[in-house]
Order: structure tokens, then C-alpha cells, then sequence
DNA sequence: CCATAGTGCAACCCTTCGATTGCAGTATGG
DNA sequence: CCATACTGCAATCGAAGGGTTGCACTATGG
């Protein structure tokens, strides 16, 4: 995403649909569906009780942010989650949260004095 | 959040907050904006040209969700990020990738076959 | 050739939610 | 006591987005 580590990778350019697609929580099922199972958007439909069209945006939107890949079969579009992405997302997340780690024990004892009546 | 490693760590209670308050670019700004410096609702507003009220609302959020701690001091509420919340969400996030490899792994061959041109 | 099952696009409803403004409450400091 | 600077709640506006239905297109298989 920016090959930088830190807190700043929260706002890189990508970051806003990246966590924007793992928000909604019928593209998280479809995840873990497509997970136990690689499939085309009927299939993913009837298993999540979803219209097809409806699991079809999902799809796109997963796509997009490359969480999942497409291959054609004869006339069906079979999808499935990509590792790769998914690595690096929470790669991503561990620099963050490593570089706030790093940072917040400055800003803690920086707290602290704040903290201090004497203010 | 299930203490259980793996895919359905998306799916559990709390997961939909928590993707919901980090979806948003404002909030992820606030978290960055006091990883470098704990403040009050009125001073990130300032920073991030946004009304305090709405800043306010935000903070809430963060807060519902253990991304930020509040102290009061004196009749200010001082916010900042909470490490180890931040810490927990990262391990979950690679438990799910880890969980997802190890499965993807079969999947992947299994995708193969059905892409096979004979079928 | 026809039935079937998949796709992709578009229009629409409705809920959610981010942001604003306004006002009242509370505590600090002169 | 009064001015200041925060906080918290409420109402409202507008945009975004998830879900639906409907239709046209394509390709497989009898």
C-alpha cells in the first residue's frame, strides 16, 4: 500500500477501500463463504439467503480491492479469496499497530505530565 | 473478540463495529491525529478543520469500540489511542490470514481442477 | 431450436450515517 | 460574579450505500 511503516498507512490512498469493503458484513460472510468454497455468485446467493445481483456488487467491490479473483467457466464466473492480498492487509495492520506501540510510549509519559495540575 | 483462530473471527459480535469505526477516513484521522499527540474533542476539530460536535460523535464511537481511551482533566476529556486494543485487532487479523493460508492452500487446488479445460 | 442457467447493467427504495447548527450545562480563572 | 472554554444532547440535512426488481445477453445441453 505505501511501503512506509506507521500510522500514516491508515491514510494512504487504497486504505479507504480496503476497509471500506471490510466493513460490510454480508461481503465478510461472503469471505468466509468463498473461503470454505470458491463458487459463482448464484451459488454464494442461495447459501446467504442474498439476491444474486446484490452478491454480484459485493463481488465487484471485493474484487476491486483484489480480497478476492475471478476465473470464467464456460459460462460461469468462478470466485475466489486471494491469500496474497489478505497477507498483506494485515501486514499493513501489524506495521501500524507496531509503529503506535513504538510511538505511544513516548506519548504516554507525554500524557502523564500533561496530566500534571501544575498545567 | 472469539479466542477462537480463523475465518469466522470476520463474523463474531463485535467484528461489525469494529470494521464500521475503522471504515471511516475521519476516524482513522483522529486515530492518527492522537497517536501524535492525546488531546481534547475541540483541538482535533481544529486540526482536522471539522465541527467539534462532529468530533465529539466520532470519539464515541472509537471509544464504544476500545479503539481510544478518556481521562478527564479538570473540565476537559483528554482522548488517546489504546495500544493494546490496536495490538489485540492486528493478532485477529492475522490469525484469519494465517487460518485462510492454510486453507487456501486445498482451495487452490481444488480451483484448479475445476478450471480444467476437460470438464 | 428451445429450455435452462448463468451473467451484467440500470433504476429505484430506504435505511444508515457523517456533518452541521443550535442550545443548555459545567467548571475554570480573572 | 462574570467571562471563557470546554462538554453533552437534539434536530436536521444530504450523501452514500446495501438491497431489490426487471430486463437483455450469452452459452450450454437436451
Amino acid at each position: 500500500m505505501t511501503g512506509r511503516a506507521g500510522p500514516d498507512g491508515l491514510l494512504a490512498e487504497g486504505a479507504d477501500d480496503l476497509f471500506a469493503a471490510l466493513a460490510d458484513r454480508t461481503r465478510r460472510r461472503i469471505l468466509v463463504r468463498l473461503a470454505e468454497q470458491p463458487d459463482d455468485a448464484g451459488a454464494v446467493a442461495r447459501d446467504l439467503d442474498v439476491s444474486r445481483q446484490a452478491i454480484a456488487k459485493h463481488l465487484r467491490i471485493l474484487e476491486d480491492v483484489g480480497l478476492v479473483g475471478a476465473a470464467r467457466q464456460k459460462q460461469r464466473r468462478v470466485h475466489a479469496v486471494e491469500p496474497a492480498r489478505l497477507r498483506e492487509i494485515s501486514d499493513l495492520l501489524g506495521l501500524v499497530s507496531r509503529g503506535w506501540d513504538r510511538r505511544l510510549l513516548q506519548i504516554k509519559d507525554l500524557a502523564e505530565s500533561r496530566d500534571d495540575p501544575s498545567a
